[in-house]
DNA sequence: TCGCTTTATCGTATTTTTGCGATGAATTTT
DNA sequence: AAAATTCATCGCAAAAATACGATAAAGCGA
């Protein structure tokens, strides 16, 4: 979107629009499963599970990174991934509280 | 996504994203807030509303339509749209899951 | 030290998204 | 019937997202 009318939108409707677009991706919700599913912090092994490059792989990742949803650390010479629980909540929270806004909405 | 490869996740980690992608924009959560706040279902108001302009409101219309989340009736010249509070509740339901699945997820 | 492994980043190509003006269809109003 | 209103769609341009191979950096093991 183009910056100068970024500021048009409110505040809020561009977080939780940032959110939606960090889970816009089948591989990044895949790549969250996984980590949600192996105790392990993961690294390469995401590359094996997904039907991606490497590259591309790590590009997923750097996308979920930049909106804080899961956090790195470098272990030897490989990268280690976790989910972010707290960012998770917090994105967890603002999704709910507006779902619910909708739901509750008298339809016409 | 490339459609060759759309096959390769989970559905229902495409149907995660396919709803996130629609949230995906602010004016498209502006859309939604605006027809929870207006009880009336709304048309042109909307234009009115965001910065945009009539045909990029419509597009953005067309894709919340797409993925079910509002619908639409004709009135006369005029197009009302509302929200659909069965697919928003679905679609509710879904996201919630996953999330509080993440949260609960053991963190390295 | 010399490879070997692991992974981020770069460069690039392709596709998708976003945005707008113009146009046309449908309907109401005059 | 003519003019005006409302809105979806088309055509197009610009921007962003997606994907991959190649490359470079960093650490491990021989």
């Amino acid at each position: 979107m183009p910056t100068a009318k970024k500021a048009a939108f409110k505040a809020e409707d561009q977080q939780l629009a940032a959110i939606a677009r960090a889970l816009a991706h089948p591989a990044r919700i895949a790549i969250l499963r996984q980590l949600m599913q192996r105790q392990t912090c993961i690294c390469g092994e995401l590359v094996s599970a997904l039907p991606l490059s490497q590259s591309t792989v790590s590009q997923h990742l750097q996308v979920l990174l930049e909106v804080g949803l899961i956090c790195a650390t470098v272990d030897g010479p490989r990268s280690c991934y976790c989910l972010n629980v707290h960012a998770i909540r917090h994105a967890g929270a603002l999704v709910a509280r507006f779902l619910e806004g909708l739901e509750k909405a008298p339809c016409c």
